[in-house]
DNA sequence: GCCGTTTTCGGCCCGACTGTTTTCAGTCG
């Protein structure tokens, strides 16, 4: 069972708790041990067999009694029981935009609805609104959030980075150019570099806020905007994503963004130890006990500061131990864009890239590399776009000719003979091994048969990492983010076995990939793998989708010590 | 339900908004 599952009914059984009414501390407790087990790299299946789950912080011996139940029969006897006693309809109710577990408690109770079509029904007769507390607003509001549900059961899908930023950008600009506007950022999980974000934070400091607000909400990338007021306006795109704008006064500017760029998680473990300290945290500044001055600052470094804290970037904004090292002085030095030296996964129109190694080594030039590796798909990639033995060959030939010409020019850059190679369902590679070893560079990928088990697939890696002909394994896990779940795999075993064979694990910056993800990469460099950012570009403008990787590698903690392309070649 | 330099019980982050009410509970981020 993986952590997201184990996450996920943890998740189910807080709501659960809630319509049956418990202490909501104790809810609490399994909505934070949810949330710290879907950001553990390790398996928390194993811990709990092993007896170490406890050692997570906010999982205590019940919680864990709760996991071993669920990973050795499907399920928890406790959730079990509630299910008996709650309609399922009531967790499907609890997912209607503004409606609580309180409400559709009473709302069951009361008019003995107990799915989405009776309660449909009873408030299209007006029985909601007869009840105390609730009134036509609320009635008219659940008909239309059950009407969405059906017909969006999942509801909203989380976009994707490079699907959302641009917008996040376009819009921040727009608040930007009004004459009032003093300053604007991005904030929320766009700031973070998440691979997926529910929606957009901005906010804006301005004399005028009200009048900031309706300029945005007149804005061309702006669908539909809520009323616009002192406070910010809420509005939503033509591409459906949500944007939140949040105003204030300019004094307040660094507790703003600080605020709103979160993780919620974050902030929540930092307002937690600054009330022991008599502090009192808020988007609105920080109030000392003791004083009971409310300090403003322009500055997020001035907020953290104030608390005791280094500045921590906002990628590493994700209670992932940053508070802890950022009191103590040890937050890590992170890579940045400058430090990359060359991209050493792309395609060319050799198998199924659109540009020539020529255009290739032009754009990557462009960027300031000094070496790119061309990795077109190897011998049995299908598709009618297979690189055969005899080809990559003549590509090795070509590899050498450009860089002879290079180096009549005295130009700083060279291009590398590569392949990506398909790793076999046994963990054989398609080529011959002397071929392999002609080639300066060679990443093995899994492109077929995903569906295998764990053990398989974990062998079956295993295998290509210890291959002595394979330098890197490419997007390791085989996510593709909002279509495809990784396959089955062990990375703790995965991680071990490059750890002992040197072998170099990719963090493909494709937006759709992000693979290996934040927390896997920062497992893997933690046990001394080395870490390579590529872009696995298949035309010239996507080298620049690195900005994605390294996104991937700051959430991380990576310092460019620990990524191997921000050195010169070196092999 | 978890946790501990306010320790084994009594706390547990903060504020805005909404809809319903005349002071607030519930929900949300």
């Amino acid at each position: 069972m993986t952590n997201p599952q184990i996450a996920a009914a943890l998740e189910e059984l807080a709501v659960l708790y809630q319509l049956d009414g418990a202490d909501r501390y104790r809810v609490l407790a399994y909505v934070n041990s949810a949330r710290t087990i879907r950001s553990e790299g390790s398996s928390v299946e194993e811990m709990a067999k092993n007896g170490t789950v406890t050692s997570l912080p906010g999982v205590g011996k019940t919680l864990e009694e709760k996991i071993i139940a669920l990973v050795e029969t499907g399920e928890i006897p406790a959730a079990a029981k509630l299910k008996e006693k709650l309609p399922a309809g009531l967790i499907e109710m609890n997912r209607i935009p503004g409606l609580g577990p309180k409400t559709v408690r009473r709302l069951h109770d009361e008019l003995d609805v107990s799915t989405l079509d009776e309660l449909k029904a009873a408030a299209e007769a007006h029985e909601v609104s007869a009840m105390k507390g609730l009134g036509p607003k609320q009635e008219a509001n659940i008909v239309e959030g059950i009407e969405r549900l059906q017909a969006e059961p999942e509801g909203p899908e989380r976009k994707r980075l490079d699907e959302i930023l641009p917008i996040a950008e376009e819009l921040v600009e727009i608040l930007r150019e009004h004459a009032s506007c003093e300053e604007a950022e991005i904030a929320g999980s766009v700031r973070r570099l998440t691979d997926t974000c529910k929606d957009v934070d901005l906010i804006a400091t301005s004399e005028s806020p009200k009048e900031l607000a309706t300029h945005i909400a007149g804005g061309k990338p702006v669908a539909s905007a809520g009323k616009p007021s002192e406070t910010g306006v809420r509005l939503e795109t033509h591409t459906g994503v949500g944007v939140d704008v949040r105003i204030v006064e300019p004094d307040a500017f660094g507790n703003l963004l600080q605020h709103f760029t979160g993780s919620a998680a974050h902030n929540e473990r930092l307002r937690a130890i600054a009330v022991k300290e008599g502090l009192h945290v808020s988007e609105n500044g920080v109030l000392d006990d003791k004083t009971g001055k409310t300090d403003l600052f322009k500055t997020e470094k001035e907020v953290y500061k104030r608390l005791g804290y280094d500045y921590i970037e906002p990628e590493l904004r994700e209670q992932r131990g940053e508070l802890e090292a950022a009191r103590d002085g040890k937050l890590p030095k992170l890579i940045s864009r400058q430090d990359i030296k060359g991209d050493l996964h792309c395609h060319t129109t050799l198998s199924d890239g659109h540009d020539t190694l020529e255009e290739m080594a032009e754009a990557a030039q462009e960027l300031g590399y000094e070496y790119l590796a061309i990795t077109d798909h190897s011998a049995s990639h299908g598709f009618g776009d297979h690189v055969t033995p005899d080809r990559l060959w003549q590509r090795i030939e070509e590899v050498s000719r450009y860089n002879e010409g290079n180096a009549k020019s005295k130009k700083n850059f060279r291009l590398l003979a590569g392949s990506e190679v398909n790793i076999g369902t046994k963990g054989e590679l398609d080529y011959e091994d002397d071929l392999l070893d002609a080639l300066d560079w060679v990443i093995a990928s899994i492109h077929t048969s995903f569906s295998k088990d764990e053990k398989k697939m974990t062998s079956r890696m295993i295998a290509a990492i210890e291959n002595p002909l394979v330098d890197c394994i490419g997007h390791p896990t085989g996510r593709l983010l909002n279509k495809r779940d990784p396959y089955p795999l062990n990375i703790g075993e995965a991680i071990s076995a490059a750890f002992e064979s040197g072998t170099l694990f990719e963090i493909n910056s494709n937006p759709q990939r992000r693979d290996l993800n934040d927390i896997h990469a920062r497992m893997a460099a933690d046990a001394g793998v080395g870490i390579v950012i590529n872009t696995d570009a298949h035309r010239a403008e996507t080298l620049s989708y690195i900005n994605y990787g390294i996104a991937t590698a700051r959430r991380a903690w990576l310092g460019p010590d620990q990524v191997l392309n921000t050195g010169e070649w070196w092999k």
